[in-house]
DNA sequence: CGGTCTCTGTGCGCTTCCGCACATACGATC
DNA sequence: GATCGTATGTGCGGAAGCGCACAGAGACCG
């Protein structure tokens, strides 16, 4: 993580208020509010009546699910391409899952109330966020999918990548406890995993610091899932008409 | 499947369409156009620009993933509860799943630009939609938990009560081979698990008819997946303010 | 009634992953 | 630089599920 102090922050860097038109940032951006995001940290809890939602900016926020047994499995992450807390404007205010920093930063948050004010003004931002709202189903259900038939080292593969396009540089810090329990593993088959990947020369791992040598590699050496994901996010966010109806 | 001349039917057995004010359907129902689904109708392909949402009355439709590789695996499944084609009012026009008749029946279906225009009226139906599509990222989200930590027995278990749920009787028209399209399993795994089952005394089984007769029993063997979509679904779903701003 | 097709049941070797038990290695801290 | 906590590597036995091969059994049809 950056300090805070150092790091020129502005609300542009996550990518969807970047994508707004000037009109709408200018009515959003004053009531934006900067907020930390240490590692481990619960954004909501399962079930909590959320009150904010959070644009991320320098920080990852992995959508987690923990089972009675304690068993987890991760069922999306969101970084500085998207907005943690979509259940508040999709009027559940509340989700069964949990949402944890999985990399620490900074966040803009807003108050539930200014983003529906927002959209009752206009609309621009509802379909931003409604188009948002499904490359988060496609990451959901793709992980579905991978879940059921994609071997530990894809996995791991796709889980780095999607990773690494939500960060800046090519370093994660992230032990293989941490992401044992986002792709709902055992630790030791992480360690194996990864192990295949440093022999390979793919990435370097050291005690909680992951640095990927090889993105190429790495994309080959994952399963569809990577490649279905960002595309179909790309499609959904990059450059399109503001109004979608 | 009950032939199309003795089925009393009417839009109101699609339980959105049921919720909706007096003033919405008035409105929005002289639109719907009551189609047949026959079993393994393909509704929509993946990446199809969909034209219409169905409001499925007496049959299932399944949300299926299929990979490269020729694999499966179901995402979600809708029936009278629900609507298929969300992407389409989500502002994607169309996802990469196909959706295929899992249970034969009919549904009644609206223009993409008729459900749009009321959108743009009011208000109610698009929020009614939202919630909707909450639930739906429920089901998904718990899909991809279930694959990765439950066994084949307490899936089948769970898949058995989502379908029930979204059909009128206790029978299931349905093979052994389908059900293992749509949890992404063996063949031969269903046959175990449903062999079990009916030794049981939980199910019936024969020849692609599954008769349930102990619903109780059959929601203790599931894993908790069944009930945490049904809890959520009613709770987005039943006797809401129409409005959720 | 006999043939054929589809659906269901069963057995077997194999792979992957799990659970557990340790061994090692790094790094922060005093 | 000795110590201790945490992170990582390894090696079992066992369970679940897969791929394959094939056997029975109901349904449908001429």
């Amino acid at each position: 993580m950056i300090p805070a102090a150092a790091l020129n922050q502005c609300p542009e860097q996550n990518l969807l208020l970047e994508s707004l038109s000037a009109e709408v940032r200018e009515r959003i951006f004053p009531h934006l509010e900067l907020v930390p995001l240490p590692l481990g940290q619960a954004v909501y809890e399962s079930g909590d009546t959320l009150r904010h939602v959070y644009f991320p900016i320098d920080s990852i926020v992995s959508l987690l699910y923990v089972m009675e047994s304690g068993e987890s499995a991760e069922i999306s992450v969101v970084g500085k391409e998207g907005i943690v807390g979509v259940s508040l404007f999709m009027g559940g205010d509340s989700t069964p899952s949990r949402a944890i920093v999985q990399s620490a930063g900074h966040a803009y948050r807003l108050l539930g109330s200014r983003l529906k004010e927002e959209f009752n003004r206009h609309g621009e931002l509802l379909y931003l966020m409604l188009r948002y709202t499904q490359a988060l189903i496609t990451q959901m259900a793709q992980t579905a999918v991978c879940n059921r038939h994609h071997s530990i080292d894809q996995q791991l593969c796709r889980w780095l990548l999607l990773s690494l396009d939500r960060l800046n540089g090519p370093d994660l810090v992230m032990t293989q406890e941490l992401i044992s329990n986002m792709l709902g593993v055992r630790r030791e088959g992480v360690t194996e995993a990864a192990g295949k990947l440093q022999k390979a020369g793919v990435i370097s791992y050291k005690r909680g610091r992951v640095k990927v040598l090889d993105r190429p590699r790495l994309e080959e050496l994952s399963c569809e899932c990577y490649a279905v994901v960002k595309r179909e996010s790309d499609r959904l966010l990059t450059s399109r008409p503001q109004k979608t109806r």
